[in-house]
DNA sequence: TATTTTATTGAGCGCCGCTCAATACCGTGT
DNA sequence: ACACGGTATTGAGCGGCGCTCAATAAAATA
């Protein structure tokens, strides 16, 4: 077998990463495999490794789209020019991640192996969507605060995190639930004031 | 072969359970593996199917071990009567996390399969850090707030968690650094003074 | 001692990620 | 038209995984 006249490479290489994020949207980090994929768009694993080098990259890849797809649902809802804009911050990062958990959660349980650390192209998307919070901070604290937003647009992506992924993964069902979201809101709501917010 | 008499049932369970944790907290999740266990121990792969029935229920009786050396850890620093005991608890979180970090993380690694949920001793043991951090909670809330402690914990904890999980899997890293734990001690002060806290 | 019960084994099954010599195909030069 | 050089593709093979179960060895019992 050889050069097949029906996909050049750009085209088989985004056949493959779209298949596979399917995949992963259909049964999950833990039941993801490459061999799968390669079976679903009817070429041999070899072929697939050709392509990715490595499951480790493929999923890097796949959990790229996964990013992207979401800050482009975060960008969409914001330029609807919402009035209360943190709500929807929050909102969206919990809406996201419940209507596609499992891709979601790939990205948080996929660990990169120990000596390759990722690629610069997706270190700056992954960056896209703090950035995005980044901005609506600053847009609401007082001018002399800020300098603390990046910093404090970190932390409360972590603290929104934080809820989300006890949501998601039963940790809050578990101990008696109340509605994480709103929480989660509550203690950025807290923060910001803190930080002279309006 | 037969009944070897050089352990009892309860025994080999205690081995087996002993020398997973500790393979766990060498090679991580994604390196673990029931066939490694049972060759450490001597033992077949059937003996150890035979007690734990399946790699789920190992590595969920693993992760328990840990979660209680955990409870027992933020026990006896709490036992020391520190000034500040909320900010204890933090640096024990973070502390524990750091220390252990393929014992903690696979705790959040590990996702229960579709069908069984977690045994009743699991669930109850998994409350106990919670409830501490209750109880804590509530001796810094004003009486009239007290009703308030239990969800307020659930809240901090995941507040706490989602800063621990970013600083420990490098996402924090990867967007310019600032102290994870520090943020999060803040985000938690913020809240309970929020809440009327002394 | 003979028989039942029980603990233990490990080859076997179907998966996985990954490799690489063999192979089928394409573009080109003559 | 044909041969040739290069490239895309293959898939059997390797070692390892979780898990099963008929066979077996040892202890308990009769």
């Amino acid at each position: 077998m050889g050069r097949r006249s029906d996909h050049s490479r750009e085209e088989l290489e985004e056949l493959i990463l779209a298949e596979g994020h399917r995949l992963m949207a259909e049964v999950g980090y833990p039941r993801f495999s490459a061999r799968e994929v390669a079976k679903r768009v009817g070429y041999s694993v070899g072929t697939l490794y050709n392509l990715f080098d490595s499951n480790h990259r493929l999923i890097l890849a796949i959990n790229s789209r996964t990013f992207l797809m979401w800050a482009a649902a975060m960008a969409e809802r914001l330029a609807e020019d919402p009035e209360d804009r943190i709500a929807v911050l929050v909102d969206g990062y919990f809406r996201f991640a419940s209507e596609n958990s499992n891709l979601w959660m790939a990205i948080y349980e996929h660990r990169t192996p120990e000596g390759s650390d990722l690629p610069e192209r997706y270190r700056k998307q992954r960056g896209e969507l703090t950035g995005m919070v980044e901005a609506e901070i600053a847009k609401v604290l007082p001018e002399e605060a800020r300098n603390k937003a990046a910093a404090l647009a970190r932390s409360l992506v972590a603290t929104v995190h934080g809820h989300c992924v006890f949501a998601l993964t039963g940790t809050f069902a578990l101990l008696g639930e109340d509605r994480p979201q709103e929480a989660a809101l509550a203690r950025v709501r807290e923060a910001l004031a803190a930080a002279g917010g309006r």
